[in-house]
DNA sequence: CAACGCAACTTGTACGTACAAGTGGACAAG
DNA sequence: CTTGTCCACTTGTACGTACAAGTTGCGTTG
């Protein structure tokens, strides 16, 4: 087992450095939940490094809510979340590790061109240009949770409408494209379920939803996904967990 | 207009202070959206406070989303964007920084034994022991927008029922009782509103809302709060930016 | 034996310094 | 006029120190 250490004269912070060698020893049960994380002198005698440093790490694993800190006793991991933590990953792989059985209908992958001004503004789209709309039901054991309805913009995905989407798509993106989602915003707001809508959710006319539109962006904030999802009021909730 | 200091001997952390004041500064627009606030170097000259406090002050208004910075170039307020980053932060100080003018009737402050075991689980409490009920109707502009509904162990807080509460609860918690919550989870699921709720929110009954339920803690994970919002769906969205 | 106080640990706050790195304007050279 | 250099400003990273404050255990004292 190698240890890992930070390199000096890399460009990448120390203080990040140390967080992802922490992260992985977290990972790896290397310190197990509720155990005590060496105490900040220690990390300064093992790594080289100044406390400011070793605290600017532990810092963002807090805000991560990977660790917490208590005044005269030490940092500990903390309990790994039995609940879900809105995140940008994948719905599939976060579903399977709470220990639901996720799948996937394709309603719609098709290219179109610019429609509404405004969802062509939110993906930053020149008139004219296409963007590719994918509909997606998906089911948790079996039963129907959420009606995805994404746009993408077709110029930095072209063939996308013709990839097998009935599993991740942020994976297909990232595989085939290379892109990865860095940031998003979520606007959460209550709706009703429409005729058709109730319909493919097996749910009843009338009866309460979330209705989700989120945008994805990539590192360097270019529009990635604009998605509306439609949440079923009786069988889910959104959870959120915020550390100040 | 008095010009707000920090005060050294208090026991409250000057970092903390100068976010405060720089917080209520965006508020009132004495730095206004996209305009620059002032360097680093010139905050510790006003204030007398050191570089790292300064930065550790700016940290937290950054991940609130109030500013941003740029290397090389200066921190800059944030457009607000009507839209508002959950935090567990003051409710009328964060709608005050986006351009409103909060407001908030107590509709009910008062004592109860405990009533339904599944609420005095969530409080931690033991058989028999007391709890405050606190009801309150916000505004923005004068709308009714949220209909708050807290529950806060009485043993906590002795004689908040008594206290001054259309301004800001956490800042009654944190003056009067030393308690500041740390952490907060949020479930958030879609509702409909009563002929009740929707008398007292102004709208109509059927038409769609969020209940908000938090759970707030403090750093050594005690309950602080259980409290049930309910938000008009026509008026709020619930607004939520994710980092990876 | 019990209670108190102290020492040794932890994290929290705050100070100082130094240099790296990005930005933008002034200014001189071509 | 254009280009390139340099300087003055900004934030970013990293080092050091010091003391406050919460926790725990050990040992002395009554």
């Amino acid at each position: 087992m190698v240890e890992r250490n930070v390199h000096k004269d890399s460009v990448i912070p120390l203080y990040h450095q140390l967080k992802e060698i922490l992260r992985e020893q977290i990972a790896n049960k290397t310190f197990k939940p509720h155990e005590q994380i060496p105490s900040e002198p220690e990390l300064q005698k093992k790594y080289g490094l100044s406390r400011a440093t070793i605290r600017k790490a532990i810092d963002g694993l807090v805000r991560e809510g990977l660790v917490y800190r208590r005044h005269g006793k030490g940092t500990f991991v903390a309990e790994p979340e039995g609940r879900q933590t809105i995140t940008l990953d994948s719905f599939s792989a976060n579903m399977r590790a709470l220990g639901f059985v996720p799948s996937t209908q394709v309603l719609e992958a098709r290219l179109l061109r610019e429609e509404e001004p405004e969802l062509a503004q939110k993906l930053g789209l020149e008139p004219g240009e296409q963007l590719v709309r994918l509909q997606r039901l998906r089911f948790l054991d079996g039963e129907p949770i959420l009606l995805a309805t994404s746009y993408l913009p077709a110029s930095l995905f072209p063939g996308l409408d013709e990839e097998d989407l009935t599993g991740s798509l942020y994976l297909v993106l990232a595989e085939k494209y290379g892109v990865t989602p860095a940031w998003g915003e979520d606007f959460i707001e209550p709706a009703i379920l429409s005729e058709e809508e109730a319909k493919l959710l097996g749910a009843n006319p009338g009866s309460p939803a979330l209705l989700v539109e989120r945008h994805a962006y990539t590192a360097d904030s270019d529009i990635v996904e604009v998605c509306f999802s439609l949440i079923r009021g009786d069988k889910a909730k959104f959870y959120l967990k915020h550390n100040s």
